[in-house]
DNA sequence: GCCAGTGGCTTTCATTTTGAAAGCCGCTTA
DNA sequence: TAAGCGGCTTTCAAAATGAAAGCCACTGGC
């Protein structure tokens, strides 16, 4: 539905996927946004991998652009955020679990289950 | 199986995927080898998203040195190559698939059928 | 009042990656 | 002899990343 964006390099569906979340921080973002808990500035730099602050305020700027997240204050004076995957957002989640599956399987990393929220394999 | 690499950030499997194949180009190179019969240098550089050729010569070497890619001679003198996706290469075909699902859902990019090789929906 | 601390950034700047273009090498064909 | 092909590599400017420091609006302690 939304018109986020027109400036693709093609119409296949992979390369504006590509487009929009292909890097190698975004769907961490991402990640710790659906299952980690994590929903402000703070904690979000404070996962495992240490994101820099430019590129942490860059990624939700652009995950708010395209309707993906949104941020709320949770206080005023000084004001706080809060930041929350949208709807649509949470339709990442079988993106995130397929890559996620790619990774156990072929990289050794560990694998977490949503439901339990629990790391179920470890990493190498 | 393959022990491909060492120095990944941490050991989450979304962001040792994301070391790999987290750019705008990797995956669209496996989708032009799994899908659309792009095996030589030249016919995955001529793709609708022109890929310099720097990066490609250095994304196969990288996909070449993960086991996901080979290649071999199809002729010699001069020497010219096909590249092919292996085994563990064609294991990227789910994850490519719900990436596209997600492109075509959200970003409004086309829809490819692997089954009959067409495109079933039309980009915006 | 003053200072330290907190949370959410923005700015700065060096390093790395990208992207476009041109060039090179080993041939074959005209 | 010259042009062309396929598969690269090199060059270099522009853009992105990454680490660090700084800024702003407060609050709480002394």
């Amino acid at each position: 539905m939304p018109q986020p964006q027109t400036n693709f390099r093609s119409r296949c569906s992979i390369a504006r996927t590509l487009d929009v979340l292909g890097d190698k921080w975004t769907l961490l973002v991402v990640r710790d946004l659906m299952w980690h808990g994590k929903h402000t500035f703070q904690e979000l730099q404070a996962s495992e991998e240490h994101i820099a602050a430019n590129l942490l305020s860059e990624r939700l700027k652009r995950l708010m652009a395209l309707g993906l997240v949104a941020r709320e204050a949770y206080q005023d004076r000084p004001v706080r955020y809060r930041y929350a995957l949208t709807e649509e957002g949470r339709s990442l989640e079988p993106l995130l679990l397929q890559v996620m599956g790619w990774g156990h399987a072929h990289l050794g990393g560990g694998l977490f289950d949503p439901q339990s929220g629990q790391t179920v394999a470890e990493a190498d």
